[in-house]
RNA sequence: GCAAGAGUGGCGGAGUGGUCAAACGCGGCGGACUCAAGAUCCGUUUCCUUAGUGGAUACGCAGGUUCGAGCCCUGCCUCUUGCACCA
């Protein structure tokens, strides 16, 4: 059968028999999940494909193990793209969306991964995103959803808020000529910070990646540091630093220039500069900010030293962040490299605080800023302090004067939820001008997307009369809705839980359902998530255990970050850079089941690779070896060797499965196979079967089913590992054979004799043997092979010196003897492959004990190298 | 710029302190089969040397630790990913 065929007819048989549905049960479980996938209208890639694979294969070993294992997909099916489109081609994201999961999901079907298909949601779907609706109302209520100030992407001819993605050079993606302007909105924020120490704490993450962690730990960036009061006309604004003990050198301050404060203190003569520089910012994005010049402007307003009361000028900056500790932050030039480079480029005066010991720092000697630790000076009552130590003393002082305090801070911002988009989670709030903001009844949800909207001017939301104007639940006034919608990583946030009842239209799911299935055993997805939705996921899941939804702390107990598959150009997969390689494309040329087995086999799963079809072509071959190997192999007796390799490789596969070396795991089975006779036993094909069935379930099946079974092997048990079968005698005699007969095959082309007579074959003497076995033990006692040398040389091994010279310098190369049996093994054993070697070479073999002979090669023997003679 | 990773034969990649001239695959070369091609099978694929041997040189660059380093440490170069409104 063909294929293709083969690959339909299980699929169907899957389906119609509801082989991978799950429900809960007495079995242990498991729980192996995908990151779900922005359904986008391109379709599958072979990104995709590599992610699933993955997963299936871990999900199809741990079914086999026993284990009651839910694998769902879903879609993150709410985004930008939808909207765009929708501005572009003017279609409803609706039904773009619709059409793009319906893709999706007959692309997926194909790849045979065992999916419970009743369990599938998508997340623009109002059965779910009420939910996401519901879990606002719980933060609003407990003060965890709150609104402020904040600036954003503004593009002056859509009249629209950009994403980063729409900025281009600064510019805006549909206007090439309109510069993206920064724009203050009141914007709903969800409170991360509030679990931010929390969120650093990764002891309950025993099977995350390390550098996952580590980069969240930079991430959420926690630092102790103190909070610093410097009154600018007439108030106090509160700067934060880590340096207090270089709190005399301030010479400026610097406020972001994204500040949402920055023109309170403008004064009049500097507000038109100001307003320029501030427009001349065009981007949000902190990685635009890094990359730019350091430029600033003076604001005209002078800040009061706490300490000295001087007064300092206070300018606006394009390299301070709005977000982190307060927006401002103090200049000390000499001992900052940033502010150095500031001050310089501005002529604001430096003043050298710390001095390296035993010598005094000057300004004028300054070539860059002094960062390293050493004695204050020009510090008054501080001077003579080591830095380190004048951080808790100064920031003492500034608390004694009521102008500071010791803080921590973290980087890690509050979640700004809100965008100025359609197609997303309406928030459910209503602003009423007597109530103020007042959230939704949770009876009144779902808060649909209304459909008489329009696309590409400004919000969307905004243009619907229907869905703006309404009543104030809480007095009945007029009142008008908030018009953003949430950011999707909303979404991905809790999916996981859902999928545990994700029918559920009484309640957001079964806790019982949710807690039997979670958390994830297993997580799969790529890097490029360690910290954004890796981080809101874990808070979320914080968020429901503190409302008594769940009973675990940590969504996911293991990761695995899979590589990113690039195109054969090596850049990342992207319909721009058409590079990408869809995946229906793969399987209708090769079958599923060769796309799966190569995604898996050409890297490590945790490697990037850059995609190639001519390895596919290899894959291939090999299936369809295995295929008609099938198909015409006779079932027999089993004999031991072949025992013994199939539960050697067994054992190995099983440990490789387990940590998802994947790649190596198939090498072993390709291995097995090459060893396979024309005859084998039906037990040891089952066996090789069923490893084979987690990467090519659906050949797997078939040839289960040839084999005489009527189940499924896909819902079969795994092959119990018999180690009383495995040989490693075996594995050396396999070695042994095939070392002696390219050697053979090696001297007949030396020698340049076409047709062989006769082969003679030297044991070695049975002397040399035991002063193997005597270097062997002597190995075990010295690890380092050079302690062994005088050793030997003190013993009775000095007889043999000769031999001893000939063998240690391969012994202190590779730290160990060359492989070898007994004596009477290996005679046996060249006993025993004798006829083969007859067969081979069509010719007389004689099998000859060095000992016995006087021929001058036999003394060129060693233990498991016999000497060869051809004539 | 900041952060986290990576750099191994012609190629994809194994390999985290000694059994490495480098698993396995691809490609190349030679051979068998074939009228021929394909498929399949066998051999070969750093250099020198040799009746199957022995030796030299290799793991981004430069140093270091160690009896011993692809693997550990330091610096540098290059690439990848992320940087909060892409998901």
């Amino acid at each position: 059968m063909e294929t293709k065929e083969i690959e339909t007819k299980w699929q169907e048989k899957w389906e119609k028999d509801e082989v991978f549905k799950v429900e809960k049960n007495d079995k242990p479980k498991y729980y192996v999940l995908e990151m779900f996938p922005y359904p986008s209208s391109a379709g599958l890639h072979v990104g995709h494909a590599f992610n699933y694979t993955i997963g299936d294969v871990y999900a199809r070993y741990k079914k086999l193990k026993g284990f009651n294992v839910l694998h769902p997909m879903g879609y993150d099916s709410f985004g930008l793209p939808a909207e765009n489109a929708a501005i572009k081609a003017n279609v409803n994201p609706k039904d773009y969306t619709t059409n793009s999961i319906a893709n999706f999901i007959r692309q997926q079907k194909r790849l045979g991964i065992t999916y419970d298909w009743s369990r599938v949601l998508s997340t623009s779907d109002e059965k779910f995103f009420k939910w996401d609706q519901w879990i606002f109302i719980q933060m609003f209520k407990k003060g965890l959803a709150y609104k402020k100030k904040s600036a954003v992407n503004w593009c002056p001819k859509c009249n629209t808020v950009l994403a980063n993605e729409q900025v281009h050079n600064g510019k805006c993606w549909r206007h090439e000529d309109t510069d993206v302007e920064i724009k203050h909105l009141e914007q709903w924020y969800f409170k991360t910070t509030q679990y931010a120490e929390e969120l650093s704490d990764f002891s309950k993450l025993e099977g995350w990646p390390s550098f996952i962690t580590k980069l969240q730990n930079n991430w959420i960036g926690k630092s102790t540091g103190t909070l610093v009061k410097f009154n600018i006309n007439n108030e106090d604004w509160e700067v934060f630093t880590t340096r207090p003990d270089t709190l005399m050198g301030v010479t400026f301050l610097v406020i972001s220039a994204q500040h949402s404060r920055l023109l309170e203190l403008t004064t009049k003569e500097n507000l038109e500069n100001v307003k320029k520089f501030v427009k001349k910012q065009n981007s949000v994005s902190s990685e635009d900010i890094d990359k730019l010049e350091k430029e600033g402007i003076f604001t005209g307003s002078y800040a009061i030293h706490p300490l000295t009361n001087e007064k300092v000028p206070v300018y606006a900056g394009n390299f301070v962040l709005a977000d982190y500790g307060s927006g401002v932050v103090m200049g000390v030039p000499t001992h900052d490299k940033r502010d150095f480079e500031f001050a310089k480029k501005y002529n604001i005066p430096m003043k050298v605080v710390i001095t390296p010991k035993n010598k005094i720092l000057k300004v004028e000697d300054l070539e860059d800023a002094f960062i390293e630790d050493g004695i204050l000076i020009n510090s008054n009552e501080f001077d003579g302090l080591e830095n380190r130590k004048a951080i808790k003393i100064i920031t003492n002082k500034l608390k004694e004067l009521g102008k500071g305090k010791d803080t921590v801070n973290y980087r890690l911002r509050d979640w700004l939820i809100s965008r100025q988009r359609y197609w997303g989670t309406p928030i459910p709030v209503i602003t009423c001008p007597k109530c103020g903001d007042v959230c939704l009844e949770e009876k009144d949800l779902p808060l649909r997307l209304p459909t008489d909207v329009e696309f590409g001017k400004g919000n969307p939301l905004e243009t619907s009369k229907s869905f703006v104007n309404t009543i104030c639940p809480k007095c009945g006034a007029p009142a008008k809705r908030v018009t953003d919608t949430m950011d999707t990583f909303v979404n991905s946030s809790w999916y996981n839980l859902r999928y545990a009842d994700p029918q559920n239209d009484k309640e957001i799911f079964n806790k019982e359902l949710a807690n039997y299935w979670n958390p994830i055993d297993l997580y799969i997805g790529g890097k490029e998530h360690a910290c954004m939705h890796l981080i809101y996921f874990r808070f979320y899941t914080k968020f429901l255990r503190d409302l008594g939804l769940v009973n675990f702390d940590e969504p996911a107990l293991k990761l695995f970050n899979q590589g990113m598959v690039h195109g054969n150009d090596g850049n990342k997969m992207s319909k721009s850079l058409g590079n990408t390689v869809d995946v229906t494309e793969i399987i209708d040329k090769f079958g599923a089941d060769v796309l799966r087995l190569y995604v898996v086999s050409v890297a490590g799963p945790e490697s990037n690779f850059n995609w190639d079809d001519k390895g596919l072509d290899s894959t291939a071959r090999f299936v369809n070896k295995v295929k008609s190997y099938f198909e015409s192999v006779e079932i027999g007796k089993s004999n031991e060797r072949t025992d013994s390799r199939i539960h050697t490789t067994l054992k190995q596969v099983d440990e490789l499965i387990e940590q998802m070396k994947y790649n190596i795991a198939i090498i072993k089975l390709r291995e097995l196979f090459e060893s396979f006779e024309t005859k084998e036993s039906k037990e040891n094909l089952e066996i090789f079967l069923k490893m084979f069935s987690l990467f090519c379930p659906h050949i797997a099946e078939e040839m289960w089913n040839n084999l005489g079974n009527k189940t499924y092997i896909s819902k079969e048990s795994w092959p119990i590992l018999d180690e009383s079968k495995i040989n490693p005698d075996f594995d050396f005699a396999d070695k042994y054979i095939e070392n002696t007969r390219l050697d053979i095959l090696q001297v007949q082309k030396l020698v340049k004799i076409e047709k062989i007579n006769k082969i003679e074959l030297f044991v070695a003497q049975k002397w040399k043997y035991d002063l193997y076995d005597k270097i062997k033990e002597l190995l075990l006692i010295h690890k380092n092979p050079n302690e062994i040398i005088p050793k030997i040389m003190q013993s009775d091994l000095k007889v043999h010196g000769q031999e001893v010279m000939k063998i240690l310098p391969k012994i202190i190369k590779t730290g160990s003897l060359p492989e070898y049996i007994s004596f009477e093994k290996e005679f046996e054993l060249i006993e025993e492959i004798k006829e083969n070697i007859e067969k081979e070479f069509d010719c007389k073999v004689e099998i000859i004990k060095s000992d016995d002979s006087k021929e001058q090669k036999a003394k060129q023997s060693m233990p498991g190298k016999p000497a060869i003679i051809i004539s």
